[in-house]
DNA sequence: TTAACATATGAAGAGTTGTTCATACGGGAA
DNA sequence: TTCCCGTATGAACAACTCTTCATATGTTAA
């Protein structure tokens, strides 16, 4: 059991934590990001479906993937990008279901 | 019931979202806001037990104010901050949780 | 009023980052 | 092999950001 108001991260946990969420923190980034994080699409799917440049997305996606948030399948000259795993996932999911709450985060106040 | 794979947002909120992740993705401020998460705290006592100047604090707030993440309560001359709201907590306590996962996010690979 | 304390603010610089352009790599088809 | 398609990579630049320093604002006490 957890007690709610503990939340002593180590200096390096906090750091990770910082990491995680600023190459997240991108709106093209966090675009690519929730374009495949249900499913696998390839890059020039990406590209398209965002109306953003190939060279842009392979370079978000190379960050994503050093960071372990994505990972990546090649198949032919295609190569497939989805969520690294189970994690990226859940706290993607609850992060939206956060904002789309009403009076989400992120307010102008 | 929201099905699981239907994460589309908006460009808008697309947008709203990376903004408040790319506020929360910087360690010095995650730590202040870790800091005063779930009590109220003044500005000089998070610069002490963060070992961070009084004016980088400030700046990080007034920042983490203008975004909703965080708000202001004065007391005589004293300027106490905590979280803006149940969402915050909400959302920075399951950021925690899954960090603290086993083989959690954020991983050098 | 003056003085001391707590916080906020502005300017400035070093470092970082997102994007574009051009080009290279790699795989499949002919 | 050559050609085309999909992806990755490197360089370069503008824009942005974190931090520090100095100073201003606001509050309380004397």
């Amino acid at each position: 059991m957890l007690k709610k108001n503990d939340v002593r991260l180590t200096a390096d946990e906090t750091a990770a934590l910082a990491d995680l969420l600023r190459v997240l923190g991108d709106a093209s980034r966090l675009s690519i990001v929730l374009g495949c994080l249900d499913d696998e699409q390839s890059v020039g799917a990406l590209a398209a479906g965002l109306g953003l440049t190939q060279s842009l997305v392979s370079h978000h996606l190379r960050l994503l993937r050093a960071t372990g948030i994505v990972k990546a399948r090649r198949q032919g000259k295609q190569v497939f990008y989805t969520a690294a795993d189970v994690h990226v996932r859940s706290v993607l999911h609850d992060l939206i279901a956060h904002v789309l709450e009403p009076k989400g985060l992120g307010g102008t106040a």
